[in-house]
DNA sequence: CTGAAAGCGCTTACAG
DNA sequence: CTGAAAGCGCTTACAG
């Protein structure tokens, strides 16, 4: 339409330093270091920059500047919405200091991790967030070899030695045992997570921690396994209503087991918390709006993911850290709901 | 550690062609056109850029070659699960074509539409998925301003001359209406979302329409307001508990609203779907795990964000699009639950 | 407090 | 088919 008006091009720095009657070097002391510059100097500058729509080109900054202002998250799969709010709690803290977020989902394969460390060595970022549980591996190297910082959210990583923030499970899963206990059950479930799972490992470890604390017998309590899915949920109701003798009290480790098996169990007539009581695990918001309501852990998400971030900004801003990386490990309170109840008697 | 290996320095494309004996060039050919060299100097680069471990700098090509390989993805909510399979969708097509995935998140506000802007203007990515119904918009300029092909997805922009890709909203609300209105429904009701948003506006005006293709009068029908959350629904049901002549089909602009209201009205003992039937839009997940299980329309999430990314993809592949933008609207398919039934007699 | 100049690491006409 | 060289648009010692 209106290609005549010959400015079309975009501004570069040199536009405005002519505009202003300065240098290169005085307009990009303007943009990064203002304290530098005399008051009038600046505000001539920052008068030009706005008067031509002036920014800086991020690729000529970065190339020099030799950062991007850009953090890789690397989730493992992006359609799970429990990633939503660590991601919203993420971005909360990384554009508080001007950072952006570049997305790298893993689609729950490894066949891409490969890319993800090209990202890393091509200088596309400046710190990595992960949150799939392990450092991404290529055919022949490591994302730690980048030397990029990282650190691990929600999923700990074991070993690594960068910072890494998450969740109290082992703790929780302890305290979901002794609160069934209290109410009198005796013949408790555990839905398992999948098995290489570094969650699951915890709340698992939790769960028999918690049966010996309350000085029962492992070989009275079921595990059923699992996948994080409604499906085993569902699944675990099927073993769960053909055994002899029923637990009373079910720990799945996460909320959509729990639903897939509440739905399940009631189908076939059984009535929750009355024959049996079901204890969930992360707090989504769904939880408050299956029937019964599920009694959960609610999982800080958001606050998981802000302080990864946190961590992470600290990292970049080069705070010398000589001690140990941090494991921070938020407390998971318990929301009791409608779907545990006493145990029955006899 | 290993501080002494002298080669810690990563690789620039110097060191590759030093190695293999040919030129920079040579080396930029091997890697972006292989097929401008001959066999055996792409042999012996392509082993110097193994042997050395060289992958290129991003900000470098970036500034030089003038594309990015990076989208931005405009999302109103990234906390909102619904968006989690549009991204997916997304994600999968722009990564088959190369090109990585940057997220902005609005966070449902206007006021970080300069910032994405200013993400646009710096040169940091080549095109822009709008996710979030308008083309976001700075104190003095418009994301349109930057030239940047875009296109939109979801929540369509009216009178926008890019590609957009939607759901057919209107159009299932109209067979809401009509398949309440087959079950015997006479007095129906509307739980509405925001009334700026557009699948709002679509949903409706397909609502309206239904009942006009009915016979039905349009005052014969309550819209209780909301804004597509849990609570929107719980208020709405609280309307509808206190209204003299209950409706008894109610169709809600999305699925938490209608979860919403079933588990209201069921706690003051309204029976679904004996009293009445209730119908959602979106077909998450969840709905499947209610009691009872939703009707509910299924939006094609995945393919709504694959059908934009390509349509995005091929506008950044310089395809000249003579012909106007297209604007893909998908049929969103009914699932018939258990959560609607007969109209009650009398 | 400000400027001249080098240089970040690539790609790409241009030439042969 | 390959190379020499310019240049993308910034930032940053260095000097004054």
């Amino acid at each position: 339409m209106d290609d005549e008006t010959g400015d079309r091009r975009t501004a570069r720095i040199a536009d405005v330093a002519q505009l202003a009657g300065v240098s290169t070097a005085t307009v990009s002391r303007a943009l990064t270091a203002p304290g530098q510059l005399r008051a009038a100097t600046l505000a001539r500058v920052m008068e030009a920059v706005r008067s031509i729509g002036y920014t800086p080109n991020v690729a000529a900054r970065s190339l020099r500047a030799r950062r991007t202002m850009l953090v890789l998250v690397v989730v493992p799969d992006i359609a799970n919405p429990f990633f939503a709010d660590v991601l919203r709690g993420i971005d909360e803290e990384l554009s508080a200091h001007g950072y952006g977020l570049l997305i790298g989902n893993l689609a729950r394969t490894r066949k891409k991790e490969p890319q993800l460390i090209g990202i890393v060595q091509s200088g596309q970022v400046d710190g990595v967030i992960l949150l799939n549980g392990r450092v991404p591996e290529g055919l022949d190297r490591s994302m730690s070899d980048t030397g990029t910082p990282m650190v691990a959210v929600c999923e700990a990583i074991p070993g690594a030695n960068f910072p890494q923030v998450g969740a109290q499970n082992r703790e929780a899963a302890i305290e979901a045992v002794a609160y069934l206990v209290a109410l009198g059950h005796r013949r408790l479930a555990y839905v398992a997570g999948p098995k290489d799972n570094v969650l699951e490992r915890e709340r698992r470890a939790g769960f028999l921690q918690g049966l010996r604390a309350a000085g029962i017998d492992r070989r009275q309590a079921s595990i059923y396994p699992g996948d994080f899915t409604f499906a085993a949920g569902e699944t675990a109701a099927q073993t769960f209503l053909s055994s002899p003798g029923r637990p009373t009290g079910v720990f799945a480790a996460n909320d959509e087991m729990a639903i897939g098996f509440l739905k399940s169990v009631r189908a076939a007539g059984v009535s929750v918390p009355r024959d049996v009581s079901v204890v969930g695990f992360d707090g989504i918001a769904f939880a408050d709006y299956v029937e019964p309501t599920l009694t959960t852990f609610r999982q800080p998400r958001r606050e998981l993911g802000r302080q990864g971030a946190a961590l992470l900004v600290e990292a970049l801003s080069g705070a010398a850290t000589a001690t140990d990386a941090p494991h921070i490990r938020l407390p998971v309170p318990l929301v009791v709901r409608d779907s545990t109840g006493p145990a029955p008697v006899g």
